[in-house]
Order: C-alpha cells, then sequence, then structure tokens
DNA sequence: TTGAAAGCGATACCAG
DNA sequence: CTGGTATCGCTTTCAA
C-alpha cells in the first residue's frame, strides 16, 4: 500500500493477468477494446506508474541515450544538449547528463556512468577526439556514439561539426585581405579542446600563405574571461596588432570588452573574428561578418545520427557541415540568438 | 559471450558466489583483500561493468535526479543545471534531464517520465509554481522536489529564488529616483513565467509608490529575440519612454540592441535594466548598475538542498536569496560570466 | 568469511 | 484472446 502498486497490483484489481496488462501497455492492438478498458481502469484507480527499471533490466535497449559535454555554462554546448533533448523527447528516449569541466581525466569516468547504465548510445563532446582511450573503448564495446563538434582524422567515426582549420583558415584569410597584416589568435588550451589547436592550424596556414611570418597566439584557460590583461602586449604593447581571430564567439565577445577597456573602438581600431561549431564569423572593419549555424539543430541532427547508427541503418562517418563568411554582426546574431526568456 | 558478462560471470571466473562479488564491490571492508583482489582480478579479466538498472531495480534508491528547465538554449537554465550536474557528479548521483520548452502542457509529461524513472528527486522550474498539477501530484505522492527559479505564495514547498517582485520594485524604484518619469516593462509571457508576472508586480507598485499612473507593458514571446519592431511605440514612437526595467537579463540584451537600431544610445538617450534569477541589474544612466547572484551556484544549492530532503533531514521550505543593486555594468557582467571555452 | 536463494518489476515465450 | 512462468542483473537476508 504504502510502496508504488506494480503490474501485479494493476493484474489483481482488474482481474485479469500481468501477461495482459504487458499487453495493453506496449501492444495495446493485441488486446480486445474491453479489455483494454477494464486494465486502464485499474491503472488510474491505482495509479500505476510503470517501473521502467524492470522494463531496461528485461530488454535489450534501454531507450536511454547518454550525453557528455565540458559544460553547459557554454551556450554552444548548453544549446546543442537542448537540441538533443528536444528529439530525445521526440523519440521517446530518455537523456543522461553528464559533464567533464573541460577536464580529460574525468572523461572516462563519465563514460563510465553512462555505461553502466547501459545507454544505447553516446553523444559526446571531446576534448581530444583522436588517440582517446574513450573513444577506443567504445570502439572496442561497439558501443553507438557519435561525437560533436569534434574533428577526428580517422574518417570511420561518426561526427558532425564544422571544418575548424578550414574556417579560421578563411576568416584570417578575409581579415588579411582587408589590409590587415598583423594578427592575433586568441584559443583555448589544447589539452581542452582540439577545436582550438585546429583552429590555430587553420590560422597559421592562411597566415603563411600570405607570407606573414609573424604568428601571435594567445591561449586562455578555460573559465577565463577578462582578457584585458593576456591581450595588452598585443592591443597597446609592442606587439600591437590590428586584428585578432578569437577560438569561439565567447572568447571574441571578451575580447571585444577588453580592446574596448584598452580604449579601442571595435571594429574601428581592431578587427575581431569568433569561429564556432555554430558560427564563423569575423568583426571585419567597417562591417562584421558572420554565419551561423545553430547549435540547436546540430545537437538534433547528432541524435538523429546516433540513432541511425543504434538501428544498425547507418555507419559511421564524419560529417562536416559548410560553414560561411558573410555580411552580418557575429556577435550580435549570436547574442539576439540567445536571448530568450526566463 | 557477445552479451554483456554479468556478476554471475564474474563470480564463476574467480570462483567464488556473485554474493561474494557483490560485497567487493558495495562493502571492500566486509571483504579480504585476498579476496578482493580476486574478484577485482576477475572483473579486469571480464572487462565487467555493472548493470546500474538491476540493482535499481532491487534498491528503493535509485541514486538518480531528474531536472526539468524551460530550456537549455537560456544560459540562466543552462548554468543552473550545470551547477547541478557538477554537485551531483560530486555525490555519485546521475541526472535526468528534461525540457518543457515553456510550454506549461509538457511538463506534466516530463515529470511522468522521470517519476516513471523512480527518480529519488526532482529539481523543476515551472511555468508557474501555484497551482500547479504537477506539483500537486508531487505533493501527493511525496516524491521530494525543489523548484529552482520558481517563488511558490506556499511557503512550506522547497524553493529556491530571488525575491522577483521586490528586485524588479527596487530596480524600477532606482531609476525613478534617478529622475525617470516613463517607464515600460519588457517581460516575457505570463503564463509561461510566473517570474514575470512577478517582476512585473514589482514594477506597478514601485510606479505606484512614486505616483506613476502610466506603466508600459511589452509582453514578448517566448523565443522572440528582435524587439525593434515590439520597442518602436516606446523607444520613437507617441509612448516616449527613457528608461526600460527587463524581466531578464536576455531581454535586457535584446532590448539594448533595440534601442540602438532605433538610433538611441544606451545609456544616454535610454536605460535598461535587466533581472535575472542570478542578478538584478539596470543601466542606470549615467552608470550601469547590477548584482550578480551565480546560477550556477543556485543549482548546487538546488541539489545540496534536494539530499536533505531525500535523506529526510531537512524540511521542505522556500528560500529567498538576497539581491541587490549595485554598481557595474550588468550586461557585461552576463557576458563576461558567460564567456567560457569551446 | 562465504554461499544459496528469494525477490525487485517488467517482458515475452509458449500453452491453453 | 489470455495466463503461467522463466528470465533480466543485482542486493540482501539467513545459514553454514
Amino acid at each position: 500500500m504504502s510502496s508504488k502498486p506494480t503490474m501485479r497490483d494493476v493484474a489483481r484489481k482488474s482481474g485479469l493477468s500481468i501477461a495482459t496488462v504487458s499487453r495493453v501497455i506496449n501492444f495495446p492492438a493485441d488486446v480486445p477494446a474491453e479489455t483494454a478498458k477494464i486494465v486502464t481502469a485499474a491503472m488510474a484507480y491505482l495509479n500505476y506508474r510503470p517501473n521502467i527499471n524492470g522494463r531496461r533490466l528485461k530488454m535489450t535497449q534501454t531507450s536511454t541515450i547518454g550525453v557528455l559535454v565540458p559544460t553547459l555554462a557554454n551556450p554552444v554546448f548548453a544549446t546543442s544538449v537542448q537540441g538533443i533533448e528536444q528529439e530525445a523527447n521526440a523519440n521517446g528516449l530518455t537523456v543522461i547528463l553528464t559533464s567533464s569541466e573541460y577536464d580529460p581525466e574525468r572523461e572516462m569516468g563519465a563514460v563510465s556512468t553512462l555505461l553502466n547504465n547501459r545507454v544505447d548510445g553516446l553523444i559526446l563532446t571531446l576534448a581530444n577526439a583522436d588517440n582517446n582511450p574513450v573513444v577506443d573503448l567504445l570502439l572496442a564495446e561497439k558501443i553507438p556514439f557519435v561525437l560533436l563538434f569534434n574533428q577526428p582524422s580517422r574518417a570511420d567515426i561518426a561526427a558532425i561539426s564544422v571544418d575548424n582549420a578550414q574556417s579560421a583558415y578563411d576568416m584570417a584569410t578575409a581579415m588579411i585581405a582587408k589590409g590587415h597584416r598583423s594578427l592575433a589568435m586568441v584559443a583555448g588550451q589544447f589539452e581542452s579542446s582540439d577545436r582550438s589547436r585546429q583552429r590555430y592550424d587553420g590560422f597559421c596556414r592562411a597566415l603563411d600563405d600570405a607570407g606573414i611570418a609573424q604568428k601571435h597566439l594567445v591561449q586562455v584557460r578555460f573559465g577565463e574571461t577578462d582578457l584585458v590583461a593576456p591581450l595588452a602586449d598585443f592591443l597597446c604593447g609592442p606587439e600591437e596588432v590590428t586584428g585578432l581571430v578569437c577560438s569561439t564567439d565567447m572568447l571574441a565577445i571578451a575580447a571585444i570588452s577588453a580592446c574596448r577597456a584598452h580604449g579601442l573602438s571595435v571594429p574601428d581600431d581592431v578587427s575581431v573574428g569568433g569561429i564556432d561549431g555554430i558560427s564563423v564569423g569575423g568583426l571585419i572593419t567597417p562591417k562584421l561578418c558572420s554565419a551561423v549555424q545553430p547549435t540547436q539543430e546540430m545537437g538534433q541532427q547528432a541524435l538523429a545520427f546516433l540513432r541511425g547508427l543504434i538501428k544498425g541503418q547507418t555507419n559511421p562517418q564524419s560529417l562536416l557541415l559548410p560553414h560561411h563568411l558573410s555580411d552580418g554582426d557575429s556577435i550580435g546574431d549570436f547574442r539576439r540568438r540567445s536571448s530568450t526568456l526566463l
């Protein structure tokens, strides 16, 4: 009485068998409407609630998927998880959420938890997609998974991202075309973001192709949002630059604050470009340019892809979403997109 | 062989019983080091991974908690979930995530899913905390839960929030003190956010107390981020106002964009104030004022509170976090706080 | 210190 | 169309 009613209780109440109760829940079509009505009434009367854990134990599929992101404090990941959640909800899947806090060491633990839960598949954003023990484990255990935002070098791993190196290359090249000869890249730490490294590689290649030898790099620790000091040398010190290429929109926003703090007007005195999984944008004097790839949709895509893998209808494959440079205010777009109600 | 190893396999492999295996997993202290070593070796050899669903079925506690937020696309909720996740992780709890998309109709379904999962407790941000069937259900079934950001009128419901009405009152009052006589409130739809209504109430009270009869209200649909048209009447039309009080930081950001689009400089031509679960801030000419209550910590607090409820060590109680008006750039602070690495 | 065995709640096979 | 029953993997007495 005090404890929750089970199928057994419903069966007793309705004078039918537990097997029949199970049928009206799972295969209503296999049961006469009359019978179904009796059972349904009993369920309602008892306030019955199927215990999904019983089902999970019995079935091979758990209808559960695991998600691992660095942090939800970054809107890029948060909105992608929102997309995953939406798509999961539409397909009767339950989402278990974990985060690594950008710490590669914590990834394995988080994934272990997920696997102990016997998730049907995983969607992950890892610090480093290559040479990652988590990836090896998943591959070995043949658990379906798709990487989100990571761009692994192996092509037979399921992944959804933009071309990180190329997008940075394009942005730097565009800034160079506008006349900039002295550029700095603002990036996250490579250990906790392979995207950063890939984008930096693209940045360097662009400068090489333009015959610019001097490459500046400002690396920012995760969580660091005050770029006033880190950028001092470049904005008003000896290494004066005229343009910044930022690894992410969030860094670009922070960089803009720093520019203003140093008395520079953006984008008049300095140009700032931010790259994201969602957007490749540059503040290029005198107009800003950007292109937005909604991360929410990327999340939905990732789950759709994962569902295909789980059903065995699809093969793992790396998907590169197109990126564009176009006119518009990248940062403004970003902000506007994020602007929702509390 | 093809299927995952179970405790039975480990027992067989180690020549011990399944009960002993269970013991080394759950009560290592109750087992001789020698025995434990054998079992551990067998587990490693077999690549054993406990199936949490078996345990969940047997135990009354599932070590799982359910979370429901309107959306993760709003950084306020996303960071709070991040805080929950962090705290859960630190306590060996698994988080199941759902979202309502701001649709009150979807709340019950989401909570049902959570309850079917037999979560130990819930953390929820509801459209309306009062007269909510979800709350009634949870109360009736005696499932521990804590509301986050909601400020229910009943005091015996666990909740963590700021004083919505009072914070809006304070902000409006501060703006009036600066000389503003014509103010408008920018708020979300009341049906999907009781916070909005409570804040609007505070706004009205402030105007009443100041003897200002004219109260302007601009209500914005969820997802709407372009306030140029909605604010046209107030920013350059017949109803010219000199200050905007926004229900959330995100709305404030959108409002600022709209001001600029209308050729107004912020905060010279117009003042904008944003209220959030995290912050009560106003852009008050000539200086911005704000105070930040980190939502991430609110999430952590919520989970800590919930754990107390689950253990029966605490009683449900409504907690109001203090809010402040102080100097600083509310919007800038917000952005800086959000600025992390991809 | 260890093991046998009884469930936890649901699914699904196989008879009736 | 319906019901009995074995089973999923694990926890937890109760004996040995």
